[in-house]
DNA sequence: GGGAGCATGTAACGGGTTACATGATTGG
DNA sequence: CCAATCATGTAACCCGTTACATGCTCCC
């Protein structure tokens, strides 16, 4: 089956990307796959990856066949060949019947940090606390630009719902931040009784 | 470049599930790709996806052609065609130079409630309040899966990582649900001050 | 007898990335 | 003038998924 529906098929059945994008385009401003890019890279970012920019025109491309968004040339004025994107009518309707409708799923999370320290008998300890305060560090710098994109965001008519959830990304990287914390404690616990044990049972592997 | 390097090139660049296989495996037991697939079903979840059944099976043929695992099909006692897998010693190197060297990466995360949630102008209120909610709820069932995890784990003896990881995995699903609390207080708010708004200059598409 | 679980894969597909190509405009 | 940024894409690649095929064994 497939190979290439003739138009709208089952609009439930897009890639996230797609509908993040068309997302962007929701907010009812004309956009060009750059623009697009920017805007992810500090908003999507927080909550959701940023895409490349490759994949953002390719998702473009089959959101125009579908009829979910329209493109013009944006010329005189603003010279260069900038292509604007904005959504349609029935981009719109797709759009809100995903929000309405996908399933609630639980978040993919690959934590780097987390699978390295379930390896900790692996790793120098010190050198495994190293990384987790590293992460700690830059959970608390995503914080604060989180903190700066909603008070921007704040400052926007329209943009409610992303001062929201940019206030949510803040809460998030604080609290990513305290879980990391008490991770150094745990870790602190255990390379102690690990040490002490070893004083009185000494060396193996 | 690369097609089909002779052997161990720079071990370093494999994918993370790779990683993720060879990491279970250096709890110093054999394991069949079955095995495998459950334990990390059941661990490897909460922080890192599950990688499908096929995908470990692949990532087990790379790894025993780098050198890094060995296996022997278990016959006699144990019957049926069972191909039990074991790290070698150059895989335990090859894990442990990537458990100390690779860089900490901010984790990623793809949260399909915040996506929509950014997106809430698009949908009605109530819906929006109903998947937080769900969000929360399943938030709370991880927790609880993830503290069982955490005591049958602390009961290993040699497993006080994947100890200490659990218990971080259940306060993360904990701040979880706590941020899913705040987010449907907020949203009550937000509902509320459009409600009131609305009243005195009524409808807007 | 038959269904649930054990066990191992193959094939096709697609989503997303990196690397690359190209060119125009702006500002120091 | 040259670097940075704006701007749009193509090509190759690969990770990972779904769907499927196969067969065995355990236990009701």
């Amino acid at each position: 089956m497939s190979s290439t529906a003739p138009a709208a098929a089952s609009p439930q059945e897009l890639p996230p990307t797609a509908w993040a994008v068309l997302g962007l385009l929701s907010f009812e401003r004309e956009l060009s796959g750059y623009d697009l890019k920017k805007w992810a890279d500090n908003s999507l970012r927080f909550f959701y990856w940023s895409p490349a920019s490759s994949q953002i025109y390719a998702e473009l491309k089959r959101l125009e066949r579908l009829g979910f968004v329209t493109s013009r040339i944006a010329a005189q004025d603003d010279l260069r060949n900038k292509r604007l994107f904005a959504i349609t009518p029935a981009g719109r309707l797709a759009i809100r019947s995903w929000v309405q409708h996908a399933p609630v799923e639980p978040p993919m999370l690959k934590h780097g940090v987390a699978l390295r320290a379930w390896l900790g008998h692996l790793a120098d300890p010190a050198r495994l606390r190293e990384m987790v305060a590293e992460h700690r560090d830059n959970s608390a710098a995503l914080a604060e630009e989180a903190a700066h994109a909603s008070v921007s965001a704040a400052a926007t008519k329209g943009w409610e719902y992303p001062a929201l959830v940019s206030r949510w990304s803040q809460r998030y990287f604080e609290a990513e931040q305290r879980l990391a914390e008490e991770m150094l404690d745990d870790l602190d616990v255990l390379a102690e009784r690990i040490r002490t044990r070893r004083r009185r049972a000494p060396t193996s592997t």
